[in-house]
DNA sequence: CAATCTTTGGCAATCGGTTGTCATTCGTTG
DNA sequence: CAACGAATGACAACCGATTGCCAAAGATTG
């Protein structure tokens, strides 16, 4: 019903402000966007005009007409992960400082949807960010040298990425382990598509032989809380001591799965989770696992991303960082059972 | 390096396709949003060449020239309550499902923050959805005269809304405490702009009269896990025997912060949350708490929102619709303590 | 077979900016 | 005072679609 009482009732434009101060809709263009090109007194006169009528540029024309979207696409596999929540609110945060738009997509684990919203987002968005990407190295291959792409949790030659450094981490759970008396350990391995957990299996593997433990690999797993129930079952059947697990999804839902059987963490199985996630320090127990500063990781992407956006004819920008993980021990690990 | 081999390496456009099949750009572009328009032979031609050079439309250009963005805007107060996980999957998803873009963003429990998004948003996306709204009455009421909007979790008249019906799912908490036996209950109120907090309160201030037990407020507290010791250590102090928390967070934030004083729960204090987010069920111990279909709450809101974007002319639509809520009775909540 | 209606598709304006080109104006210098 | 160069701002094309209007072609009817 009662629309803005002042004169003209839809947004202005900047043909409006051009009307107003009796310049040309090109001038106030660059007065807003070219502010040197542009006279002082001219500029002024113009920006006054725009505060009047609370100007607000049109997005849309802008990218059309510039070919910047101001929008940056930041594809996770499953939103309601805890572990993307701290990695959005980090590209958000970064994202929004620097003018831009967060379009968050959930590409629920499947790699048609992703490679999907990657080809739409490519005109839609100046740039991506792809967590945890579920395509080929090919495929995000040639996203990346199509579109400005950072991954995150990826290694892919050619493709600048955060790497979260886990597998160094479960080398440090795997030390912990054995320190506690373990000598059967399992790893609950996640999804096959998932290069985090090829990777940390790899680290694992060869840890262990160093050490001289044994360690076998179940699963895999689908990284959700109700996958914990059958990774906990799977673990007890293989008899060993101690898991760590692709996530603390997994942990989590081994932590409860073990109550129910009557076992008890850490005196009968000790659990390692990983990503130190929302609620990793007060479910029973409170979980060890290996924590990493994942709102920092989202934010490096960013500045990744946008040093790859005004660097375009730059050269060297720097396309790949470590951040660095370390284990948080908390109650599920002890040490191993007397033999039976 | 590397480009797309074939021809052309920038995006297909309709003039492309118009070029290709011997017709005009305007007769493209009716082929594919008004098939009926053209003629099935000349169709058919396009939709073949659109295939073929993998035809996108420009989603920037189409919004610039049509008006419509399909894009709808979703504010939550904080990303990382995962309170909101569900809610943003839900809205994801049906959003998804009806050909729009989620601009998703964290207004930061900030009401300036909100406003300015509010506005920005209103040309660049075709609706709004606000979870849980700090905003003031007349400023939502603003905003929604002037842009489609539906509000989660906040009723103001005149502003369509989903509310989730959590005040009569504190009533039911309530009646729980009191049947075993507690007589001084806390309230552990939420931020002052809450809504939903006042709400709960009204309900709860007049059920404790029917019921003649004594309930007080305590607070105001942010929603985060963190308030929940000064919460805990205002509810020993101020000598209840049973907390009723503004949502889970909070709740479990207690919990902690009891457990590290050595009281015990239920069997010193019962706390009740509300929500039942993430971790509700694995924490230590399990939480009863007010139980809502979140995800479903986000997907109704979607709905409204398509339903007044649609018929715009359309007269009525449902402008109020209402969740229900339930309580769930998990571990933190036992018979009162023998008084002392 | 002519008259009329309908279908079909082209033309061109438009959305709101950006940007290359160019003419004008002003100030500076010889 | 003439000449030259820099600063400034206007014009117009363009980004990629949508859409109103109209003409041509085809179908229907008397």
């Amino acid at each position: 019903m009662a629309t803005q009482a002042a004169g003209t009732d839809r947004p202005a434009t900047i043909h409006d402000i051009a009307a107003r101060c009796g310049v040309a809709a090109s001038t106030v263009s660059r007065a807003l966007s070219t502010p040197y090109r542009v006279n002082v007194r001219t500029r002024e006169r113009i920006e006054a005009a725009a505060a009047a009528l609370n100007y607000r540029p049109n997005i849309q024309a802008k990218a059309l007409s510039s070919g910047r979207t101001s929008a940056v696409g930041v594809l996770v596999p499953d939103i309601t992960n805890p572990f993307y929540f701290d990695l959005i609110r980090g590209t958000q945060l970064q994202l929004k400082a620097a003018g831009y738009t967060q379009l968050l997509v959930d590409t629920e684990e499947s790699d048609e949807v992703e490679a999907t919203t990657v080809d739409q987002l490519r005109k839609s968005a100046d740039g991506i960010i792809v967590a945890a990407s579920r395509l080929t190295d090919e495929v995000l291959l040639a996203a990346a040298a199509t579109t400005p792409l950072v991954a995150i949790n990826r290694d892919v030659p050619g493709v600048p990425a955060v790497i979260i450094d886990t597998p160094s981490a479960t080398s440090q759970a795997l030390d912990h382990l054995a320190s506690l008396g373990h000598t059967r350990i399992a790893y609950i391995a996640g999804p096959t598509t998932s290069q985090s957990s090829t990777r940390r299996w790899a680290a694992l593997a060869g840890a262990a032989e160093e050490l001289g433990v044994e360690v076998r690999r179940l699963g895999p797993f689908a990284p959700k809380t109700q996958s914990g129930a059958a990774a906990a079952d799977a673990a007890v059947y293989s008899g060993v001591t101690a898991c760590i697990a692709f996530n603390d999804l997994i942990a989590i839902g081994m932590l409860q799965r073990l109550r129910e059987r009557g076992l008890r963490v850490p005196e009968d199985m000790s659990i390692v989770g990983c990503d130190d996630i929302f609620g990793a320090d007060f479910c029973n127990p409170p979980l060890t696992t290996m924590a990493s500063p994942i709102e920092q990781a989202g934010r490096v992407a960013v500045s990744m991303l946008l040093a790859q956006l005004n660097a375009l004819a730059g050269g060297g920008t720097r396309s790949r960082s470590v951040m660095p993980t370390h284990l948080t021990v908390r109650g599920s690990t002890g040490p191993a059972p007397a033999k039976a």
